[in-house]
DNA sequence: GCCCAGGTGAAGC
DNA sequence: GCTTCACATGGG
């Protein structure tokens, strides 16, 4: 029964605050709706009160590559119930109830967060758009329907692999460039495999991200936690390590491998999460 | 102009 | 161990 919508019925879920939220970069806002593309397939989302309608521009066999994406089938009040019951930890919660983890691709993910380091989300997106714009190939079927049409899929490593470091550095990423481009090749050719990840321990999946040349323990975190749903990942940027100084050491200045030690105990076995709610309280309120 | 941005790696104590 | 710095680029 080939479709071309879907309701995924779902309560506590903030479609805007998460797509909004710093973990993906292609998805637009136009009018109520959210258009985006998960793997080859244009999707366009919009929240209801009975959860989340979605519509693709060709049918499609079923919807799990979608409910997985969204992860609608996760029980959000049971993580919750797990995050520390401490004053900065309620505060970052009631800031934004239905704030979600998304489960993304691992190659679009890393790639993504190899060009996020020290730039700011917004000119991420732009990179990143750049990118697909001049790499990515183009999407099943033709969006038409409603523009402006989100033009490209991510390129894929082999894609990229192909590609030289000045015309990388075209689209505006600098001295990313030579490391997206090494990830890029050693993934094409087999030398690096991100499927063999999600087979690793946290602590060793973590090690072999970093050994990729651009890629240290923030990056890491952030493709564990948001591309292979290792939830203990915790990642430290300058957000993170501001909201942990301010909320839990007003007093004493502590170093980020401190604070990383600290969160590891403190947020439990869902810390990802926490991290996010963190994140986006520390990036909204006043 | 200046400072900072979902960092990393190398070099300096 | 910890601190400092260069690295491209653009927004506020």
């Amino acid at each position: 029964m080939a479709a071309t919508e879907i309701l995924l019925p779902v309560r506590d879920y903030d479609l805007a605050a998460t797509l909004d939220s710093g973990q993906v970069f292609r998805w637009r806002q136009i009018e109520e709706s959210w258009q985006g593309v998960i793997g080859k397939q244009f999707v366009c989302l919009t929240q209801t009160s009975q959860g989340i309608h979605a519509t693709t521009t060709t049918p499609v066999e079923g919807w799990d590559w979608l409910r997985r994406f969204l992860q609608t089938e996760i029980d959000l009040a049971a993580i919750l119930k797990t995050f520390p019951d401490d004053e900065p930890m309620r505060r970052a919660v009631a800031s934004c109830r239905g704030l979600r983890l998304l489960r993304q691709d691992p190659w679009e993910c890393l790639a993504s967060f190899m060009l996020s380091s020290t730039k700011q989300i917004v000119q991420i997106r732009q990179i990143v758009a750049r990118l697909c714009e001049c790499h990515g190939e183009p999407l099943n079927g033709a969006p038409g329907v409603t523009p402006p049409a989100i033009p490209n899929c991510f390129p894929t490593p082999r894609r990229l692999a192909a590609a030289t470091e000045q015309e990388l550095r075209e689209c505006k990423m600098g001295f990313r460039a030579p490391n997206l481009l090494a990830a890029a090749r050693q993934i094409a050719a087999g030398t690096f495999d991100l499927e063999r990840i999600r087979s690793l321990d946290y602590a060793a999946a973590r090690g072999e991200l970093m050994t990729l040349r651009g890629v240290g323990g923030k990056i890491a975190d952030c493709v564990l936690l948001f591309a292979y749903g290792f939830d203990a990942a915790f990642p430290v940027d300058v957000w993170i390590e501001r909201a942990l100084q301010e909320l839990y050491f007003p007093r004493r200045r502590a170093s980020g491998k401190r604070l990383r030690q600290f969160a590891a105990t403190h947020f439990g076995p869902h810390a990802g999460y926490a991290q996010q709610y963190l994140f986006h309280y520390m990036r909204t309120k006043s």
